[in-house]
Order: structure tokens, then sequence, then C-alpha cells
RNA sequence: GCGGGCGUGGCGAAACGGUAGACGCAGCGGACUCAAAAUCCGCCGUAGCAAUACGUGUCGGUUCGAGUCCGACCGCCCGCACCA
């Protein structure tokens, strides 16, 4: 028998087309099977899609289909994360418009998705850039606004010199501008920003309630929002020393315990007080432009050494009233955390301990280690930050330092300065609010009007949405939409004189922070969202499965469970406030680098590799140079290890590409692509297609179950009903690898099984066994190579389509074997096997066991002690 | 510095505390072929002819039994970082 070698250049585009024509992946709210969504990270159209995308889609797409299978109803929809600077950028280096450029490249990429055969809604597409979608963005502003959850305020801010932006916190990394890697700056500005913040708590709390997420996301944003709890303990100022009418300075400390170490005070160069203080003495003003020079960059800050100028000015110690503490500004101490002001206590924090010496305070230790003795316990040049026992300090002395912690936070709770108590517990976030305003064109407009008169003036609903111009020029740097001849100028929507337009639009992660919600009912021109389809009982979020890469931890992923409780507060969301209730963060796709003689980076598709036994060398495709082979890393077109996955789909079809992306490595690792990897995919396709195709032939059509099977075919199905089961198992733990190597073990077993076939006209028995472990292999693959899975489903002689196929069940008989071959170790060691019935009890086991040589040869004499049988596992002989 | 994760064949990896290395890649041997490709069969942790012994970064512990749990150390990766 021959059959015709797998074309998936032929079968792809077919099976694909008739995907499209029976609607088979468009999605109906009013379906009234249970709902599933399922949804990657949607990419930036960048023009290209790249071999991430196409682990990240697979992936979902497995989900979906797999889903789909069992018969609920998926949302899987696909759309754009459209704003962003690459197009300001090719718009000013290639003289296009950032708007045709950006529909461009979605078309392209909307092509390259389509040839991945991905079961996707596309009528639901979306695209950020998109004024029906950024009208509702608007709207959602303004809502925000109303609400109380949008603030304008000047404020630090990091400027992206380059992008010639600012940029949110999350979005600095390093110091550095997450997209343009350049130094960021600190400036002072008035900007528009999302009060984040007023979530902190409850965005913290509600990270228990996930867990379908990674531990580690949800690690990183705890980390990130820091909650710290502590108190601000007032401290009065020495007014002989004192700038007249400031008679206090308040810091924020989690260790009170430690408050009779407290050797200095240091504010920030930006305290209110500095300021005042540095009018009266020039040196400490210069002092503080000094810290603004060296400072102006995060790294700088970082790098910096420990300053500090004294600036004369005392505060009496809160418990101790006869000693005062010398005040100082520091370079290290931050206006943006707590109350911008602190207290040092040396002996038990680094920091503080090496400003103590460099500038001679003294070093008290207040908290004793355990074991330690008061007497010769010193601090030298390591702070000691762990728990022990009170001394030098009071009233404390000998309690542990937790209980006096509660001593100190009453003491001052219930003493008063000034009429008011001296200190209040307070808990405190390093989270931010999020700063939305960039002084960018391509994004989305923020949708404010200045009046010189009457400030900040919302645009009116029915002038939303405010879209942006198409005539724009990049000549100049900044802004654009700044530059625009007409475009800002309006009239007061409130008094009609003439009037501003705010000419920041938002940062493209408030994009990203809904489009999920938008994806549940895209075509609403109303409203952003619909009540009855959003979320609650009859709509669609949380979004069951999200998938995407771990770099979005904390920015989308917290921009986005923000939006949700500001959604839910403005009344776009009825109950939902989590909006990804499981979370997958994929690994990349890795590849190895390769250089020629003058170390430039080499396209792998120019290089090829010779293997002389364990030896790989690699030489140029045209020239034969020698081509050194580097590290693996991340695919990146600096580095030129990338592979297209057009030219792969191409040459071995988009199976083979799902099929090899979602092999070998685990789903959250990074998977390394090799050339001998896709070959050995794009082998496993066109074995499969003629496993099937002689199955067909040996199993004949369909056929009434026989009434009994023989040793065989028995084997037969119960190994198929094993895999499916393991496979049904893995799907659901999204470990993909671990499907594909059951498939192996299926298709394995198949072949094995015809081989071991006497005759080419099988029994009715093998007949059975045979279809049904041909139908459950094809259905097992069809979620991962969807094309091959309808042709091969078509050879097995059935009408309809495998995607719209029933998930076969499994047979919970065929899952447990009559008889158990059970391992025995004497003493934890394996010694022999022992076959039983299944349902033998631990008296026939144990009486088999003691008869086995093996046993009675290792025991060496030893007289047995007792018999551990763990019950379908394993027995173990103590002797 | 703080927090987290991970160390298993030549490689990617499997392994509810229960037979370590499933499955794949590479390699080796064979069949088919004039030959090659493709395909099929077999071998494939180390040592040993074998029985067997030893093997999951290192050292120790818990257990009838440890890759898995606990402690210390070594190495790599990731996140945060002057956060009071």
């Amino acid at each position: 028998m021959t059959t015709e070698r797998y074309n998936p250049k032929d079968v792809e585009p077919r099976w694909r087309q008739a995907w499209d024509q029976q609607e088979l992946y468009r999605t109906r709210n009013d379906d009234p099977r249970p709902k599933y969504y399922v949804l990657e990270m949607f990419p930036y159209p960048s023009g290209r899609v790249h071999m991430g995308h196409v682990r990240n889609y697979t992936m979902g797409d497995v989900v979906a289909r797999y889903k789909r299978a069992r018969g609920f109803n998926v949302l899987h929809p696909m759309g754009w994360d459209a704003f962003g600077l690459p197009a300001e950028n090719a718009a000013r280096d290639n003289k296009v418009n950032p708007r045709d450029w950006t529909y461009a490249n979605i078309a392209s990429m909307k092509g390259q998705l389509k040839s991945m055969g991905l079961s996707l809604d596309w009528s639901r597409e979306i695209a950020t850039c998109d004024a029906s979608y950024y009208r509702h963005q608007q709207a959602m502003f303004l809502d925000f606004w109303k609400a109380g959850l949008v603030e304008r305020k000047s404020a630090k801010v990091n400027w992206d010199p380059v992008d010639m932006t600012v940029l949110a916190n999350e979005q600095v990394i390093d110091g550095k501008g997450w997209r343009s890697g350049a130094e960021v700056e600190q400036r002072d500005l008035t900007q528009w920003f999302f009060k984040i913040t007023h979530y902190a708590e409850e965005l913290l709390q509600s990270l228990d309630g996930l867990d379908r997420w990674p531990d580690k996301v949800k690690l990183m944003q705890r980390n990130w929002i820091g909650r710290s709890e502590g108190m601000l303990v007032r401290f009065e100022l020495d007014q002989s020393t004192a700038p007249e009418g400031v008679t206090e300075i308040e810091c924020f400390s989690t260790r009170i315990d430690t408050l009779f170490g407290a050797t200095f005070m240091a504010i920030s160069p930006d305290h209110p007080l500095a300021g005042r203080v540095a009018g009266q003495q020039p040196a400490l003003a210069r002092f503080i432009e000094q810290c603004r020079l060296t400072g102006t960059s995060e790294s700088a800050i970082e790098t910096a050494e420990k300053l500090g100028y004294d600036t004369g000015l005392r505060v009496r110690h809160v418990l101790d009233p006869e000693r005062t503490l010398p005040v100082y500004v520091a370079n290290f101490v931050l206006m943006g955390y707590g109350t911008g002001a602190l207290y040092g206590c040396p002996a038990h924090d680094q920091r503080d301990l090496d400003f103590a010496r460099k500038y001679a305070l003294p070093v008290i230790p207040v908290v004793l280690p355990p074991g330690r003795d008061a007497a010769d316990f010193t601090v030298s040049d390591e702070a000691y930050g762990d728990d022990g026992t009170m001394i030098n300090s009071g009233f404390l002395d000998g309690l542990a330092n937790d209980a006096a912690w509660e001593a100190v936070a009453v003491r001052l709770e219930t003493s008063s300065l000034e009429g008011k108590p001296q200190g209040t517990r307070k808990v405190n976030f390093r989270l931010r609010d999020w700063l939305i305003s960039r002084q960018r064109y391509w994004g989305c407009p923020i949708p404010v009007i200045h009046c010189d008169d009457c400030g900040a003036v919302p645009v009116p609903r029915q002038s939303l949405p405010v879209e942006l111009p198409s005539d724009v020029s990049f000549d100049k740097p900044g802004n654009p939409l700044d530059h625009h001849p007409t475009w800002k100028h309006c009239h007061c929507p409130q008094c009609g004189k003439p009037a501003r337009r705010e000419t920041d639009t938002m940062d493209t992660f408030v994009d990203s922070s809904w489009y999920f919600a938008r994806f549940t009912d895209p075509a609403n021109e109303a409203s952003p969202t619909t009540l009855s389809a959003v979320d609650g009982a009859s709509g669609w979020l949380p979004v069951h499965q999200y998938i995407g890469g771990v770099e979005h931890a904390i920015l989308h992923l917290l921009y986005s469970r923000f939006f949700a409780r500001a959604m839910k507060a403005t009344g776009h969301l009825n109950t939902v406030e989590e909006p990804f209730e499981g979370l997958f963060t994929q690994g990349m796709v890795v590849h190895e680098t390769y250089r020629d003689a003058s170390g430039a980076f080499v396209l792998p598709s120019d290089v090829r590799i010779d293997v002389t036994g364990a030896n790989r060398r690699a030489v140029h495709l045209e020239t034969g140079a020698p081509i050194e082979i580097g590290p693996i890393e991340k695919m990146s077109k600096s580095k030129k290890n990338v592979v297209d996955p057009d030219e792969i789909i191409a040459s071995y079809g988009a199976d083979t590409a799902r099929w090899f992306v979602l092999s070998d490595s685990p789903p959250d690792r990074d998977v390394i692509w090799t050339e001998d990897g896709v070959q050995g995919a794009s082998r496993f396709v066109q074995r499969l297609w003629r496993l099937i195709n002689e199955i067909a032939v040996l199993a004949g059509p369909p056929l009434a179950m026989p009434a009994l099977f023989d040793e065989a075919s028995l084997a037969l199905r119960r190994v198929t009903h094993k895999s499916l089961q393991s496979v049904e198992t893995d799907l659901e733990r999204l470990a993909f690898n671990r499907c594909v190597a059951h498939v192996y073990t299926l298709a394995n077993q198949i072949s094995k099984s015809i081989d071991a076939m006497s005759t080419d006209q099988p029994e009715a028995d093998m007949r059975f066994a045979l279809r049904e472990a041909g139908q459950i292999l094809v259905q097992m693959v069809a979620p991962m190579m969807p094309h091959l899975g309808e042709e091969c489903w078509q050879a097995m002689g059935n009408s309809g389509m495998v995607a719209s196929a029933a998930w076969p069940q499994t047979d919970a008989a065929l899952l447990v074997d009559d008889t158990l071959t059970l391992p025995v170790q004497v003493n934890g060691k394996k010694r022999a096997d022992v076959t039983v019935p299944a349902d033998a009890d631990n008296a026939t086991i144990e009486a088999s066991v003691r008869g086995l040589d093996t046993v009675i040869r290792a025991l060496e004499g030893r007289a047995i002690r007792k018999i551990i049988i763990v019950p379908r596992r394993i027995v173990n002989v103590v002797g």
C-alpha cells in the first residue's frame, strides 16, 4: 500500500477555507453552552509575526480547540495593541503616516496569523488606534475623573530624553526607559495620573485569591505594591534652631522598636523644610543643588555616595526629651516615600550605619541578638537587623523587640504634641499613582480642554471622540500634537472663550488595560462594554485562561487589575474585579547565535551546520566561510538569531511549526529552536499521515463494538484510553510537551500492534480497536495540528470536521488492568517484579513476594521484619 | 543587600515521597537500495563478559523507601533595590 506524501501546502489552505465557510470559530454571546474565554496577549503590529507569537498563539489555540471539543462556548478573539512610538519613528524616518503604517502592518500580520490556522473569531477584531475603540477609552477617562480616580498634579516624573516623553515608574527599568533604553531624568511636571494607589490594599489582598496565577507573578506584584506597616512619628523641633513657624518634622518608620537607638534625622533635599532652611543657608542651597545635579538620572541616584549636610537644626527625641538629634539633609532620602524624612538608627540599619560612620554620629545598639551579652555587644561596620531583646531603651529594656514595637506604638498614640498624638499607625505603600500623560502623537488623546478661566474642563460626551489629526509633521523633536498649527485651538465648553486642547496622549498601557472587556461586545457603539455580555451570569469575564509573556508581570497585569476595579466603580463592569482568573506565562523562543570572522552576526538561514560525530561546525551557506557558533539567546533582530515563521510555514507547513513549539520544553520555559527539531516535527507529520491511512485500510468501515476482545486488541484499547486520559489531564495543566509525548506513545503502540498482526485482514475486535485508536489519536492531535487533524479525520472516513467533533469519552474500565506488575524492593532497592491480580489483597501479595527467589537471596538470611505494600504502586520488604 | 526559582544522559526533558531517565533530538549498528534520500528494525547513564555495583550539583538529616521533604554549602537564572 502506498500513501501519497502529506502536502501541507495543499491541505492547510483548503481546511482554513472550510473553517471560514462554516464560520466555525465565530462566537455568539447568546449561545447557551457554558462559556470559556481564552485569550493571548494581543500583539503590537510591528509588521512581522515572530516565533514568540507563534508559540503564544499556538498555546492559546490548543486550549480554545480543546475546550470547544469539550462542549464549551469558547471566546478566542484577536486584536492589535496599535498605538505606540514605533509608528512615529517610522513616520519620521520614512515619511509615512503613522496610521497608514500601522494599518498596513496589521494587514500583513493578520495574513500571517491566519496562515497559522488559529481558531480565532476575527469578527471581533479590534485595533486600539481606531477611534471606535479609543472613543470609549476617552469616555471612561472622564468617568474615572468624575469618580475621583483621575488626578492632575505636579510631581517629580521620569523623563525619557530620547523618546521625549514622561514614563510611569513601572516603565523605568534599571534607571532606563523601557523602550528607548535611555537614562531617565527626573523633572517637575504637571501631569495626569490614575489613582491606582486608591486600590493599593485591595490589589495586594486580592492576589491571595488568584490561585491559577503563577506564584512568581503574584510575588512580583506584592513586592511592587510594597506594603509596610509602621508609624508616623512627629518630632518636635528645637525652636532655638528652627525657622519661624516650623515646629515639627514627621517621619515614617517601620522599626519604632529601635527608637531609642535614633541618633540623627535626615530629610530629603526636596523636603519643604530643606527649601526653607536653604533660604537662610547658602551652603545648604549649594548642597541641594549638588544633589540635583548628580541625581537627575535614576541610576546615578542608586550608585551615588551617601552625602549629608548638617542643617544645625535639632529635634527632641520623642521618648527621651533630654536628648536632641541633629537634622541632616541627605541625598538618599526619597521625597516620594513616606514623608520624605526619617530618623536614623545606625546600629540596626545598614544604610544609617554607613551614614553615621561617615559623619561620626553615635551608634547605640538597642536590640541584643539572642545569646549575646549586653556588656560586650557592639556594632562596628555591620548593622544588626534581626530580632532580639531590647537594651539601652529605658522602659523597653528586657522586652522582645516585637513587644517593644507595640509598647512604643501605644506610648506614641497616647502621648501628645501640641494637642495631637505624637505618633499614628500608618500603612505605607511603595506603589505610586500611574502617570498616564505622554508627550506623543500616536496615542489616545486625553479628552480635556484647558481654559484660562475654568481650568481643566472635560470634553463634553457628545464631542467624543477627540480624534487625532492626520496631517502631522515629525520634523521637530517633541510632541507633534503640540506643534500642530490648529488642532489644539478650541473653545472652552463651559464659558466659550478660546481655549487649548490637552496635547498629551495616554500611555499605551491604558489601551491594553481593558481590551479583554471590549472583546465581549466590540460592536457596541454606545458604551465601552455591554453589561449583559461583559461579566456576571450571562457574561464572559473573567478571562478563564490568559497567556502571555512574563515581562508583563507588573505593568500590564497590574494596570488591568486596576482598570477592572475602576470600571466596576464607574458601572462598566457588573461584578468582576479580577479580570484574569487563570494566568500562564510562557517562555521565550531562543536560538543559537552565529558570527562570521569579522564578528558580525549571521542569520541562521545563511548558515549550514556540518555534523561529524560529536562535532558541529558551521559555515556560511554561500561563501563557505567558517562561522562561529555562539550562545543560545532570545531571538532578536540585533543578534540576527531569528527564524521567520513565514519561511517555516512555507517550507514545512503551519502544523509542523505548531507541533515543534509545543514539543520538548515545558511551556513556561524557554524552547530552543533547532533545524533538527523542526525536521523531527515534520517527520512526525508524515508518519502520522501514513499511520492513519494504514489504520483506515486495516480497520475498514465503522462497526458495532464486538462483545469479546482478544489479548492484543484489548491491550491496544487500554493504551488508547490511557493515552486519552493522560492528554486530558495534561491539556488542563497546559503541559503541552507532555501531551506531545503521549501522542508519540500512542502512535508507537499502534504501530507495534499493527506489526504484531499476523494478517492484513484482522478480526472484528482488532478492527474495532484499531479504528478507535486511530480516531482518538486524530482527536488528540487535532488541537495541536488542526489541518493535519482534519485531513486525517477525513481519511478515517468521517464526514464532519474534527474541529467540530465532540471530545471522545474515556472508558473507565479500560483505564485499569486486570493484573498488576508491582516492583518489589528489599530495603528500598528494587530486586524483582511480582504480577498479581488487580484486586489481590495484601495477604496474597505478601505471600507471592515471600516466595520470590530474588527476594530471599537479597535478604541474605535475615528475617522479614515487615512488608510495606503501597496499593497499585510498590512492595517493599524490610529485613 | 532583599525576595524567588532552578541544578537529572551528548542535548531538550519525564518521574502523586514508591521501578530514575517516559517521549523527542543527536549518535551508533542493521534491513531495503546500484547508490543516496525517505522508511523500517535494534542499541543508546557510567563501569563490567556477566551477575552486579554506582549514578539526579556537594555534605548531612528525616523515612521501610528521597531527584522529590528538612538543614548547610556551591553554581546558575529571574525580580526588586538608598523604600526608612
